[in-house]
DNA sequence: CGGGTTTGACCAGCGC
DNA sequence: GCGCTGGTCAAACCCG
């Protein structure tokens, strides 16, 4: 990819010409060169979240296997989502549609952390408003509970538990389907073109596998062509606004344009 | 002062 | 009905 870049010194664009050279007829080849450029990249960029898309699924595939070897945890019970979301049905609905609720709203995330690290912090992007903890039965180490607090409209709750079996897994379970867009969508951006990147900069935490990819809503719908072109849009505007391709852009341009002598 | 965290109390579902 | 358990509430507290 670098070397489509245009680089400031480069003479891809033609010879260097004196400032009353038809600066207009080089702009518009710039101009030109530019648009060619923006759609290779586009090009690109679509190629390359295609490969990932796929891979991501191939990845999710697995983890379903995994899932269905190990078993899924039993469905928990609920107390006030069945009046609240499915009044109108009666008990065998209700219950029905609290489980399909929970099959079709909920995923499983392993994130991996520093065993000594007590925090119960996954680091997925959302904001997350901690309004209870609790200790369970089954694991000696504490359930934290959260509720996104993003938007106040946003119901999506989060529970994160250290995993019992090992000490450095964090066990993080979503309910619900976030309404709004992804708040740090910048950093997924990132995350999707370079992943090592993102990695580098939270070395602590290691996301493993996604559990009950099908369900999982939120990644569901960057599969869709709508986030397509919407990703496609974010990785134009995320380029525009890094001062490091903007500074290239000046550079590239103001190297081009008729400069005056000081007077 | 507003927003987030902590933590004990409370509520509701489930099994016996 | 009772006890156990998971989930939630809300007051107190903390922090920038």
């Amino acid at each position: 990819m670098g070397s489509n870049w245009i680089h400031p010194s480069s003479p891809g664009l033609g010879p260097r010409r004196s400032p009353d050279r038809a600066p207009v007829g080089v702009l518009e080849a710039m101009l030109n060169q530019i648009s060619e450029e923006n759609r290779r990249l586009t090009e690109m960029v679509s190629d390359m979240y295609t490969n990932h898309s796929a891979l991501r699924r191939r990845l999710s595939d697995l983890a379903s296997v995994a899932t269905c070897e190990k078993g899924p945890a039993p469905p928990k019970r609920k107390r006030v989502d069945c009046d609240k979301h499915a009044a109108s049905d009666d008990e065998h609905g209700c219950k029905r549609s609290r489980e399909e609720d929970a099959m079709a709203k909920t995923s499983k995330i392993y994130v991996r952390t520093v065993p000594s690290d007590p925090s119960l912090v996954v680091m997925d992007g959302y904001r997350w408003r901690k309004y209870g903890q609790k200790v369970t039965r089954d694991n000696p180490f504490p359930r934290a509970y959260f509720r996104c607090s993003f938007a106040p409209s946003c119901h999506v709750k989060k529970k994160v538990q250290r995993s019992a079996e090992d000490k450095s897994l964090l066990v993080a379970t979503y309910e619900g389907v976030h309404n709004h867009k992804h708040p740090s969508s910048l950093d997924e951006v990132y995350a999707l073109m370079c992943p090592s990147i993102m990695n580098s900069s939270a070395p602590s935490i290691d996301p493993v596998v996604t559990r009950q990819p099908d369900v999982d809503r939120g990644l569901g719908e960057i599969d869709s062509p709508k986030f397509d072109g919407a990703l496609v849009e974010q990785m134009v505007a995320t380029l525009t606004k890094d001062p490091n391709f903007t500074a290239a852009v000046a550079a590239a341009i103001s190297d081009r344009i008729p400069r005056h002598p000081p007077t």
